[in-house]
RNA sequence: CGGAGUAUAGCUCAGCCUGGUAGAGCACUACGUUCGGGACGUAGGGGUCGCAGGUUCAAAUCCUGCUACUCCGACCA
């Protein structure tokens, strides 16, 4: 058998054997050990080891429960790998254990946001789970939110709930602690549990019952100090997502009633996220396709062409219009009718009916057309029968020309010339229509949704769409809960005043399945360094046969982990490499050292990272050093 | 809450229509062979067929009720 490399210092002395050491003698000295607390070689039912955990584990004592089968109920990625990889298990409908290689994740995500948010000067503290209804009384929301709060009765007939979110709960604790306004602002957060009774659990740890949240809020003086600590936490979640090495965007969120720059989303970039959400490519702006403004720059081209009245008995759709008579779909109008809002419905002669005008090509956006004073909330559809009573055509036939009830288009509509419409006369429509000369030209409002390639609101580049997962929402509250429970502090003229809050949440639960969304391979998940389950995964080829193998991967397990890194040593003798490199990839660890016998023999080892295509030979005492400028580069 | 579906071994599923010995693959245990990309052989362990009733000589199978779970929708953000 050809000796070891003499680059290899062994600093644990190992006898060679050609089969399993004896069990160890109960005195054996503490630097025989390795840095895991077990004996180099020692076979699987060793005794539990109590040292260094954290960063090193060998996988014949831990529980890696990796599955090959696609569980056939995991719909989204980040459930399949999350079962497969042995991350987490369900119990119940949007309930699941965390096992010990996804809570490793779970907690690095939250020891990122604990030591961002401690940065940010926000303090720790930690709310039961069990809330008294009472309280929930008291803010008045506890009708308003309904079946998704959870509520319990304790023995003593006493009436709770779990805590879906936490603002009544810090606000009384606050409302009894702080008294003076020298004392603001303060920010408190807690990482813990949440319960909400969704109607539908789904998509595994993305939308569960129960899931971790980091959750803070800040109370203030005055508008201004809440302003400040907002935008403290807007920087704040910039860093902690990308510390966490996501592709994230803050998004411009709905601020409903309190209006401004109050409240921002922030998303992970997925394809598979459930908002569609628009940002620039040459600027900070970006919102939910929903919100974000439609503008339509530039001028109206004079007239070219004459209206003309044209038969189209069978063009019902602005598909079939511009696939029989050859228009660009950008030179069509939609017409759509909803129903109008009853107070303008009474001052006008429409019949309760009011005429949106969109492009041919664009998609009425329901919210917009909603909040418009004509429209009647919510949103409703005329039928054809209303339609056909009010107007004298059916739809598909319908047009802003002579058109009977009032009619509100959109901006990007404003700006055509020489297009076509319905004739409000079935199997006719005009073409060549221009406002002005052949009819005045209507109101104009935002109705539509932004497409791809729209221009920017804020006036930079254009407009990209994805998809992104909503894992941070930040909020300036006000004074809705403060207010409500009276928690106040004196100012500096000795009058109370209620404190503006603000509220800051993360979905911690959510962050790590959507961190696998967005980093995955067909092969399992690729994980961003700051978040795997472990750095660096060694992996011999044959344990079983190779003595050498076995005293080089102990060797480098102990250097590793002294060196502070997390190791996971694959030291399965029953499995043949094929399935440890399997697992290997699926789990993800970012770094990969493979030992074999065959490049033993040059004193290499190879090194591959998770998302390279190909091994690296590493000669074995330049590991550490390769390690070292790979990792923390 | 509306619609659709599923429930049989740890997992994925067959068997049910047409009632009569509980099945396969994977996983697990033992032994042997194999050993650089999810090995093979031999032997084995493991299921009151979701629960409760009913029909029948006989029910995983047919009937009724219940429960849980999944998907689509509404809801939530």
């Amino acid at each position: 058998m050809p000796s070891l490399p003499v680059s290899v210092s062994l600093s644990v002395s190992i006898t060679r054997r050609s089969s399993y050491p004896p069990a160890p003698h109960p005195q054996q000295r503490p630097d025989q050990r390795s840095c895991d607390g077990l004996t180099p070689g020692f076979p699987y039912n060793g005794p539990l080891s109590p040292d260094n955990q954290d960063l090193a584990m060998r996988t014949s004592r831990y529980l890696l429960a990796t599955v090959k089968q696609t569980p056939s109920d995991a719909v989204v990625i980040s459930h399949q790998l999350m079962l497969r990889a042995g991350m987490v298990r369900k119990l119940s409908s949007g309930l699941y254990n965390w096992l010990p290689l996804g809570l490793r994740v779970l907690r690095k995500v939250e020891q990122i946001i604990r030591e961002e948010m401690d940065r940010a000067g926000a303090q720790e503290v930690l709310m039961p789970v069990v809330q008294p209804m009472e309280l929930w009384e008291e803010s008045g929301r506890a009708p308003a939110y309904g079946p998704e709060l959870l509520r319990i009765t304790d023995r003593h007939g006493n009436a709770f709930c779990l805590g879906p979110t936490h603002e009544e709960v810090i606000t009384d604790l606050v409302r009894n602690e702080l008294h003076s306004y020298r004392q603001l602002p303060m920010n408190f957060y807690q990482i813990q549990t949440k319960f909400r009774d969704e109607i539908r659990p789904r998509f595994g740890i993305m939308r569960s019952r129960e899931f971790i949240m980091k959750d803070a809020y800040s109370f203030h003086a005055d508008q201004a100090s809440l302003a400040a600590t907002y935008a403290v936490m807007y920087d704040t979640y910039c860093r902690i997502f990308d510390r966490l090495g996501l592709d994230y965007r803050p998004v411009a969120a709905d601020t409903g009633a309190i209006g401004g720059s109050a409240s921002h989303e922030f998303h992970v970039l997925a394809s598979s996220g459930e908002d569609a959400i628009a940002f620039s490519d040459s600027s900070d702006y970006a919102a939910n396709v929903e919100l974000a403004e439609a503008i339509a720059p530039g001028e109206r081209a004079a007239p070219g062409e004459t209206m003309t009245l044209v038969d189209t008995p069978d063009a019902r759709t602005i598909a079939e219009l511009v696939a029989q008579f050859k228009l660009p779909v950008e030179k069509t109008v939609k017409t759509l009718i909803v129903a109008a809002d009853h107070v303008s419905a009474d001052q006008e002669t429409g019949g309760g009916l009011v005429a949106l005008l969109v492009r041919g090509d664009h998609e009425l956006n329901d919210i917009k057309a909603e909040k418009l004073p004509q429209v009647a909330s919510p949103l409703r559809f005329a039928d054809d029968e209303e339609i056909r009573a009010a107007i004298g055509a059916g739809p598909g036939s319908l047009g802003p020309v002579q058109l009977s009830i009032p009619c509100v288009i959109d901006r990007s509509v404003a700006l055509m010339s020489d297009f076509a419409a319905g004739a409000n006369q079935d199997g006719k429509h005009y073409f060549g229509i221009n406002w002005e000369r052949d009819l005045p030209l209507p109101e104009i409002a935002d109705l539509r949704n932004v497409v791809e390639g729209d221009a920017s609101p804020d006036g930079q580049g254009t407009l990209t769409i994805k998809r992104g997962i909503e894992v941070g929402h930040i909020f300036q509250l006000g004074t809705k809960y403060s207010e409500a429970l009276k928690a106040t502090v004196l100012d500096e003229r000795g009058k109370k005043v209620v404190m503006p809050m603000g509220c800051y949440g993360i979905g911690v639960t959510r962050v790590v399945a959507a961190a696998i969304e967005q980093n995955h391979d067909d092969r399992g998940i690729t994980w961003p360094e700051a978040i795997a389950p472990f750095q660096i995964i060694l992996v011999p080829i044959n344990l079983k046969k190779s003595v050498r193998e076995k005293e080089v991967c102990e060797q480098l397990y102990a250097d590793l982990t002294s060196a502070g890194y997390e190791v996971l040593y694959d030291d399965r003798e029953k499995e043949r490499l094929g399935v440890k490199l399997a697992d290997a990839e699926l789990i993800g660890i970012p770094h990969r050292i493979v030992v074999s016998e065959q490049h033993l023999d040059e004193g290499q080892l190879e090194y591959r990272a998770r998302r390279d295509d190909d091994n690296t030979m590493l000669s074995v005492d330049e590991v550490l050093d390769f390690l070292e400028r790979r990792i923390k580069s």
